[in-house]
DNA sequence: TAGATTGTTAATCGATTAACAATC
DNA sequence: TAGATTGTTAATCGATTAACAATC
């Protein structure tokens, strides 16, 4: 292993294009296909050759010349340098039409997360059950993620009570949000947010469209 | 006006960044702020602010020395300039979970898009009412987006029916298209795709997280 | 006026690509 | 072997930042 784990100073910009990889690399898998090469899965992608052999350079060398990759290896290594060949539990807060959409959502399982809470204000929505769990208040929601050892969350409330969600979410113990509400979380900096805001991405191709 | 519109060479990554300003002033004017700074909202979204003033001058001058941007009149040339000051309808394929709660949203509108027709392949869907629609079938779905000159359309429906939905949009005009099927899909290149998968995201931050 | 902030230029930084020896 | 493809180096490209004259 040359090099491996956060903190040892590979971009960013790097370890977010992984997971298109192992996105691509589980297509292949269930295409049965046993070899591809970085101008394959560029291709597929859209992306350089050079840049897919860089970009795992970073971690070590998986294939092999004349041949390419393995699919099977580097997909579980991949997974590896990502912790997903694991589960991590994860709460949604916000259960609404989106947040149900998530609850029932089938493709985080075999990616590596599972969904083990649900979180919401709203004491009408308290006790009702969604797939296999209940929606709880927001009063138990420290206590409930602590004692089920949630790193990961997903928000899905409206932008006005995101903050504080947040906040709480980050006193209970998580260190990554994925944030639907269409705002800019301030979290500690070891604290990681991705974002979801639809607008934001139709907003970036209408720029393009004749009028 | 020194430079707009599209094909005039500026950088994907600049207009990307426009919807991010665009959000950020608007919840400024429900703030009631009148005016603000290169620095001020480079501070609320963690952005230099000489790259705030760098990708604002590829499109003109909008702002006094000493005394900044008048929130309102750079929001509203933002808007100009990113088209979405006037409203795209918008078609949304695939009516599970996701799919309705897309068609539920209430924060299209006040963004520049307006949701105008559901379709769904299960003939057990079609028919049905969600707010103001009725859901229809992929039969009538190029002549539908064509009757309506819809140029933006959302897919959530199943990975492997996503290519194929892809082609019918493209067909039938469709230039724009917000992907949440976990999918690359192959799109002529005057056809933008912007992709949205939770699970990538995630995958993003897993990797910076203790085991 | 004095202080603040713009728009722009030049310098810096980082990411992508091209090229190729190594080798399966 | 001949052909293919890796991992890596150096070159290129592009984006970000620092600095500052202009000026409100």
């Amino acid at each position: 292993m040359v090099n491996e784990g956060p903190g040892s100073g590979i971009p960013d910009i790097v370890i977010g294009r992984l997971p298109i990889y192992l996105r691509a690399l589980n297509r292949m898998l269930q295409e049965d296909k046993e070899y591809t090469s970085s101008h394959d899965l560029g291709q597929r992608l859209g992306i350089s050759s050079a840049q897919i052999r860089k970009d795992l350079s970073h971690f070590g060398e998986f294939g092999k010349q004349g041949t390419g990759y393995n699919v099977s290896y580097l997909y579980e290594q991949i997974r590896h340098i990502l912790q997903v060949d694991r589960q991590w539990p994860m709460a949604v807060v916000g259960v609404g039409d989106l947040g149900r959409a998530i609850a029932n959502y089938r493709g985080f399982v075999p990616r590596g997360f599972r969904v083990v809470s649900l979180f919401d204000a709203d004491p009408a929505k308290v006790g009702d059950r969604i797939g296999d769990l209940t929606v709880l208040s927001f009063e138990v929601m420290t206590t409930e993620i602590k004692r089920q050892g949630v790193q990961v969350a997903m928000v899905a409330v409206p932008a006005e009570a995101a903050q504080q969600v947040a906040d709480q979410l980050v006193e209970a113990g998580v260190r990554a949000i994925l944030n639907y509400a269409p705002i800019m979380l301030a979290v500690p900096e070891d604290v990681h947010v991705q974002y979801i805001d639809p607008v934001i991405h139709l907003q970036r191709m209408t720029y393009y469209l004749k009028p």
